[in-house]
RNA sequence: CGGGGUGUGGCGCAGUCUGGUAGCGCAACGGCUUUGGGAGCCGUAGGUCGUUGGUUCGAAUCCAAUCGCCCCGACCA
């Protein structure tokens, strides 16, 4: 893409309303613009990173066997009167009435919309299990919402939903959904602690937060280090596999691990050796839930199991907060000259600086790169403008794709360019042809 | 919702207390010089001061109402 024909509006002077980093970084860099209080426009360079975070999470839904499907915003009061949920969400619900005087609302969550298509179609143990999960815009009329899109009363969550015909399938779909949201996480360039949480207004018994460490999260954490030397291991897990995802579930919740709320302190300091016992702030990123029958007996969603009889399914719902996780990755992943993105969620994968558009050879290695780059999947952001150079290194830093390329005629006179680590600075001196190597290298594409 | 702020060219702010008809920096545009880490000089353009009403000879400034936004608190992906 070349800059001169993108949209990316960046600011040089800080908006007096940006409290932290992540926010501050968005608006500087042009990612987002506010709309209303707790509502954003997403601009190009911000709808480029939460594709990125779509794509990783579709992967990961369908390595563990999920299903797609995509349901609307506005729903049915009724359905919510049918599970009893419409009285009882409160006022963070957002209650519409249309033309003809129905009565909708923008969706907080879907487990009435989602258990609504379940049992008009399925009846029979034999189509179990199921997951259906989508990635849609979410409306919660917070009281206060703040720090940009971290706590947005519209905000995109992947939200999922297993239908099984007993607890114990159930606790599977539960234990596979930790372990594919732990790969997910991982993917993302993030370190997200699974803690156990209290269940809110979804219901259930059974629920886990999954936290990122940084100073600026709302939550209060508190666990024994042992869990961040946690690891998935390198080798791909069978989903199906119930042992399997129950060892994961089991290794990763042993450890104590809980936010302020569910924090017990007399636990806390009788079982985990004082050397590790960490005390840190964290940003909720995702939650899974268990909640059995709390939908399917008011919906009366049952299928016949293997004896003919008609029972409720055993339900839980899982969510991810897509766009709070766009600010989570920055608050995680930056410096002072602005964000730093990890590769595998970056807008562009290089940043390509033309030092002297003006030159016809510097611009033809410049072109040459850009296409070339293209043609390995490696999507570069060609600065081809005419500032100044220090504009454009200054830019480049602020809306921190992981590398950098830059030519110039003093470099190029001696046939090589510069590569630049985003991260920590450092560069090397190389061919055009090595520079796409050891990026090709780095992002993983042949 | 309670408490505290705030609203002035695209962005960041001053001016409000003590009414006299709007200013600074950045950005934009033009010219010259400059050109490997946010350039310099000269010039140009852009605002009925959130909105409505009131007081006054005169309101960004005083009064009232209203809307928006931000911060602190109780709630949440």
């Amino acid at each position: 893409m070349r800059m001169s024909r993108y949209f990316l509006p960046v600011l040089r002077e800080t908006p007096a309303e940006a409290q932290i980093a992540s926010h501050r970084l968005m608006l500087r860099s042009g990612m987002i613009q506010q709309a209303s209080a707790g509502i954003y426009s997403w601009m190009p360079l911000g709808r480029r990173v939460l594709g990125k975070l779509e794509t990783i999470i579709h992967e990961e839904q369908a390595a563990a066997g999920h299903i797609p499907i995509l349901m609307p915003t506005l729903q049915p009061a009724a359905l919510w009167q049918e599970s009893g949920r419409y009285d009882d969400y409160g006022q963070e619900m957002l209650r519409i009435t249309d033309r003809q005087g129905r009565h909708l609302l923008y969706g907080p969550t879907n487990e009435e919309l989602v258990t609504d298509i379940f049992r008009g179609h399925v009846k029979s143990y034999r189509n179990l299990p199921l997951t259906l999960y989508h990635i849609q815009w979410k409306f919660r009329d917070e009281i206060r919402p703040r720090f940009g899109i971290m706590r947005g009363r519209e905000f995109l969550m992947k939200d999922g939903y297993n239908f099984d015909v007993d607890e114990a399938s159930a606790v599977h779909a539960y234990n596979r959904h930790l372990v594919s949201y732990l790969r997910t996480y991982q993917r993302m360039g993030l370190k997200a602690i699974p803690m156990r949480a209290d269940t809110g207004p979804i219901g259930g018994k059974l629920s886990h937060e999954f936290l990122v460490l940084a100073d600026t999260g709302e939550s209060e954490l508190f666990f024994d280090s042992n869990i961040l030397e946690l690891g998935l291991g390198d080798s791909d897990i069978d989903y199906d596999s119930r042992e399997a995802c129950a060892s994961v579930f089991d290794r990763w919740t042993q450890q104590y691990a809980r936010t302020d709320e569910t924090h017990d302190p007399d636990h806390f300091a009788r079982h985990v050796p004082a050397v590790r016992q960490r005390r840190s702030r964290g940003i909720e990123v995702g939650q899974i839930f268990y909640f059995g029958t709390k939908y399917s007996e008011p919906m009366d969603a049952c299928v016949n199991d293997a004896s003919g009889q008609r029972v409720p399914v055993h339900m839980g719902s899982h969510g991810i907060g897509v766009s709070r996780l766009v600010g989570a990755i920055i608050e995680a992943n930056h410096d002072d000259k602005g964000i730093v993105w990890p590769e595998p969620v970056a807008p562009f994968a290089v940043g390509v600086i033309n030092l002297k558009p003006d030159n016809e050879e510097v611009s033809a290695v410049c072109e040459d790169l850009c296409v070339r780059l293209e043609a390995q999947g490696l999507e570069p952001l060609y600065d081809d403008t005419d500032d100044r150079a220090g504009s454009k290194f200054t830019t480049m830093d602020l809306i921190g794709l992981p590398w950098r390329l830059t030519v110039g005629p003093r470099s190029l006179a001696a046939g090589e360019l510069e590569l630049t680590c985003r991260r920590d600075g450092r560069t090397f001196n190389c061919a055009p042809e090595e520079a796409i190597g050891r990026l090709t290298d780095i992002y993983g594409v042949k």
